[in-house]
DNA sequence: AATGAATGAGCGTTCATTCAT
DNA sequence: CATGAATGAACGCTCATTCAT
């Protein structure tokens, strides 16, 4: 008996503690594809494989499901970037092409990358999350890439750009391919072709752009 | 008599001819604002100031009305990028930059540049809408900025850069400009702070990243 | 201009008498068709050659417009029937296979027909239309049935049956033949095949039914 | 303990197997009283004791409501009668007249008598409903009645009539009984008086009318 | 007299939320 | 914990009615 409990016990409990991940993915997918207010809870606890009443012993609202979505897709982003940042030691421009390179290696594939398309069509309707989003994710990823770029001023790698600006010059182009992906592309409406070819005609351009020697 | 008779029987007349465009207008609006489905047909009515039932006279349905909007609101962007590539002489940098400058003059301010950001989040609940858009914006903006390149090439001015993926890296800054203008920047969210900055380090980065100058 | 004027008018004038007419036998027909509350007042008025606004200039509302559609259409089957009994001299048998042959010379191919049908469906929504045709359409036809069956008995033609109930028992068939005419036959969904079978078999069994003779 | 559960889990889940039963009685009362255009579906549910959602868990929409109130009403009244057909021996004046006697025993009072007046209104409208109605009830009696004509003929107790034609003729007068009761008589505005002497009084005279002995 | 654009109350339908089991 | 039947507020759409022309 006890050995049952034993045997038992942890495969509920596992269970029990992925449920909330389990549930935040499905409706993450969904909120993409369709966006958050044309998702019906139904087809999320279908596609979750449980009950839609399930979902009310993890999320109060949909509103709460909706944050909670948000807040479980940003996690894993930002500290990949930052140990990059911290660990990489030598010149700007292989540290800035690499974090370009590797934010679509790490998120390319999955619906995490169709969190900005989410983000930019909910922001009006649910301030909080907006705000939350922009010191979270936002703030940090700008603060990253400004380190960045002032690196390769100061060792003279980059010409003296507005860095603010271009820090919002620079992701523009990444975040348009990743809401590509999750808008116009499953149309097959055309949109992106190669994300690959893509992001390296962007560093190709940018680092000309940035670069210091004419 | 007929002097009343004259400026008051096309009163009716000319309001019923100028209904359809005042309400796609009211529609864009609440569209870019709250996205399509979170938009309700009252609210349309009533910020274009006439019932709900009017809306029906004019329009079959809510999807037909969504139509309609971004019909309504493409016909001006590309006739006027058209007609600067048509007259231009000289350089295309100068003609780059100036169809840049120019896009952003015109559609700036009004809810017209929030119509990426409503295809974005509802192309893949409007295929058919999508595959209009893609057929009679992207494809013509396409086409527009390929020239140009092409031109700056075989001039010399620019370097031989992979063209059809150059134009999206090019684009896709002045689209996030746009999205960013109807998502995060009116929640008081951070977003962008200068739209004239943020073009001009665009184009500033762009033509020092397609320059042959080195 | 008098000339004109003596030519005109009377059309103007012919056409507005003749209205209200036309409009309730338009009304008449998709009553009988599709019933009240499913006829649409636009449809009364496209089939009538107005526009919908011109059915109020002739009847205060809907409701009125059905109230004018029966009294309109009882008018015409009363008196005929009454002016037979009348002049009727002879056998009971012959008169009464005359009325309900001559019913049915005269309403057969006519949406009058269908009057039966739309009072029976909407006689619950509208009591007072109801008693108003009972008052002047079913009592009037009960009396006229119950002098030529009392005749017929007084003359020892008829069996001694019970008059006020054996008139419901006449009436009937009669009908129902006008109500499948109405009801399943258009949708060829079989029903009646031949009206005229119908009713010498009707009066056939009838009259036997009725006879003193065994 | 188990007593409870015994008699309480299955509370709910009896009510779920009768939910069906009882909205499409409710809904047979209102489309029968007002016609299927006039009846809410708030009014249904309120009748059935339930919420307007609920209707929505077991029928798809209003036009399907309808069907299953058509479908669930025919069942009981076919059955019997051919049960009838098969059980008897005798002569065939003393089967008619019981098969007629007993359509109303079993009808009469309930609301089902009211299907051939709501049938009749909407076969327009549903002509599917109407094609299946037509094939399920009208010619299922119509082949039970023509048995009987048959074998009356056969047994020389009838005449030799038109015998598909005779059928409607027969079937008339009962069918306008039921029509009857759910129109003009609960507008007090008179009808039928007393459905028991209507019958007799039309198996009299159709007996009579059949008859050989003359 | 006639029109038809405009209205708004009302209906069918949906779906987030609740709760008895 | 989990379910799914039940709810009811809210939305898209219709259509009888009105009224300026």
């Amino acid at each position: 008996m006890n050995q049952q409990t034993n045997s038992a016990a942890p495969t509920r409990q596992r269970r029990k503690e992925a449920r909330p991940a389990e549930l935040t993915a499905a409706a993450l997918e969904l909120f993409v594809e369709r966006g958050f207010a044309a998702t019906k809870l139904d087809d999320v606890a279908a596609r979750a494989g449980v009950s839609k009443g399930t979902l009310y012993l993890y999320f109060a609202s949909k509103e709460e499901l909706f944050k909670a979505v948000i807040q479980q897709g940003i996690l894993p982003v930002l500290e990949e970037g930052e140990a990059m940042l911290a660990q990489h030691q030598g010149d700007a421009s292989t540290l800035l092409s690499g974090l370009l390179l590797r934010w679509w290696e790490l998120l390319g594939g999955t619906s995490l990358s169709g969190i900005p398309k989410l983000m930019i069509a909910e922001a009006g309707n649910f301030p909080e999350v907006a705000r939350y989003y922009h010191d979270n994710v936002i703030q940090r990823a700008h603060e990253l890439f400004g380190q960045v770029l002032r690196k390769g001023i100061a060792r003279k790698e980059f010409r003296k750009v507005d860095v603010e600006t271009a820090i919002d010059v620079i992701i523009a182009p990444q975040l348009m391919m990743a809401i590509w992906q999750h808008s116009m592309t499953p149309c097959s409406c055309g949109g992106m072709k190669d994300p690959a070819a893509f992001i390296r005609t962007h560093i190709d351009l940018l680092l000309n752009g940035l670069s210091t020697k004419e």
